[in-house]
DNA sequence: CGATGATTTGACACCTTTCAAAATTAGTGG
DNA sequence: CCACTAATTTTGAAAGGTGTCAAATCATCG
């Protein structure tokens, strides 16, 4: 947990971004990759349950997520809270800052997780210098704001097994993106409380109607896996219709 | 009605932009504003309850609403409709198409509208040319993300009244900043049962959690107008807190 | 092997939805 | 400007999905 700072100065180079290799991503021109290396500021380790951005504060940093998972919520004053979406590594976030005085927002990692933040001071120039960089930032901004759209369709219109079925088939579509495939499921970890929040239901609700789907034979969750086993009944509950996505940019 | 193309190949001189001369949004260059006349393709007159993009269409247009309300949603199956954010003069959307192959939401009129519809495929030629107006249309999307945010804190985690109260002082300030001040409110032209899809509430009890505020003397609705009479109980009850932003820019 | 946190269960209250229908208001044609 | 119809707003009553409370069972970890 103290070892925020081990390996602050050494910055990964990112022509060799773990992420980057991995080939889930749009690619770049050396240039480019040349200037996310400067624009990038540090790279921090954070612990599970750490923040990595805080509600209300003043100063925001923009970032992408390089390692593990993390999630965007907001709190009521009396401690109700509503994830806005996860995020999962390769998700870039922060921008929205920009915009207020205040962190309208918080970001906590759900793991133990690795992220690349940027010189918020050179935004601009990146406009000006990389207009595809840019252009790339809209596409990530807008691309979170998609997922944001089918949360509040979600929590607004979808019944609690409906929600959850979502919440299931969408978390395991992201994780398949950036994964392996395993006999096992793919990496889930996301409590029920966390589930709770995401979609505006409390903890024992979540709970009971997460174990009536599991005895339906529906999917299964143990250690942190997730294993859907019938996504057709899932789809037709949830109504969920995958977006066909072109490939993501890396930034 | 079908009067949509009287005024098909006259496009408004954006340097006259009635919304630009309103002086509600930041500035742009000459050239910028030579730019912005160019990019645009048409304008187009709807009528209210008319969509301006179809859920579902394999085809969307990227467009500033610049008379008129609006609202943007999506739908599931079996009908059920969720309001993701209402559109007022100056909002601009429409991006996120340029992800996926089929509009993931719909934008429909709440008034007669009037819209500028831009060429999509001259948006990658904006962030070359002009990299201070690709800045601005991630700012714009941003800011537009920041609404369905607190949308979704709202319909997640307030309940009935305290959703009601945040819509009205939201929408409250929303109309203020571009409308002349009067005495009489607000103009206010949303219907119960668009409040009811954008809180996620069903149309009935949308009404009775109203009439409950307006028998407490909380606000008065009459006539497509809204007065909020007592915004600090509201704002107590709906523990809204309204984000300073920067004047926003206009597209 | 305690201790702390996460998951489960059961019971019950209550907020919200659904169903039905009346009362208003807005819109349209004569 | 008056009918007439459609749309919106209101109300009441009853059903039901979710939340809250409390407590037990599991799991994880130093």
């Amino acid at each position: 947990m103290n070892n925020m700072q081990k390996d602050f100065k050494k910055l990964t180079d990112c022509s060799q971004c773990p992420l980057r290799l991995r080939g889930n991503h749009a690619a770049n021109t050396p240039e480019e990759i040349e200037f996310i290396q400067d624009f990038k500021r540090e790279e921090r380790s954070v612990a599970a349950g750490a923040a990595i951005l805080r509600e209300h504060s003043t100063d925001g940093d923009i970032f992408t997520l390089r390692e593990g998972w993390a999630f965007r919520y907001r709190t009521l004053p009396d401690g109700r809270r509503q994830i806005l979406n996860f995020l999962l590594p390769g998700d870039f976030t922060g921008l929205q800052a920009e915009l207020t005085q205040v962190m309208p927002y918080g970001v906590e990692a759900l793991t133990p997780a690795r992220v690349c933040i940027f010189r918020r001071e050179n935004l601009w120039t990146l406009y000006q210098q990389f207009p595809k960089l840019g252009y790339d930032l809209t596409w990530l901004n807008a691309t979170e704001e998609l997922i944001v759209d089918e949360n509040l369709l979600s929590v607004g219109r979808r019944t609690a097994p409906e929600r959850v079925a979502m919440l299931l088939l969408h978390i395991s579509k992201r994780a398949q993106a950036i994964e392996e495939p395993t006999s096992e499921g793919v990496y889930f970890p996301i409590s029920q409380q966390h589930i709770a929040d995401a979609l505006g239901l409390s903890l024992v609700h979540t709970n009971k109607t997460l174990r009536r789907l599991e005895s339906m034979g529906l999917h299964q969750i143990r250690n942190n896996r997730l294993k859907i086993f019938r996504a057709d009944i899932l789809k037709n509950l949830s109504a969920y219709h995958e977006l066909p996505l072109r490939r993501k940019p890396l930034i």
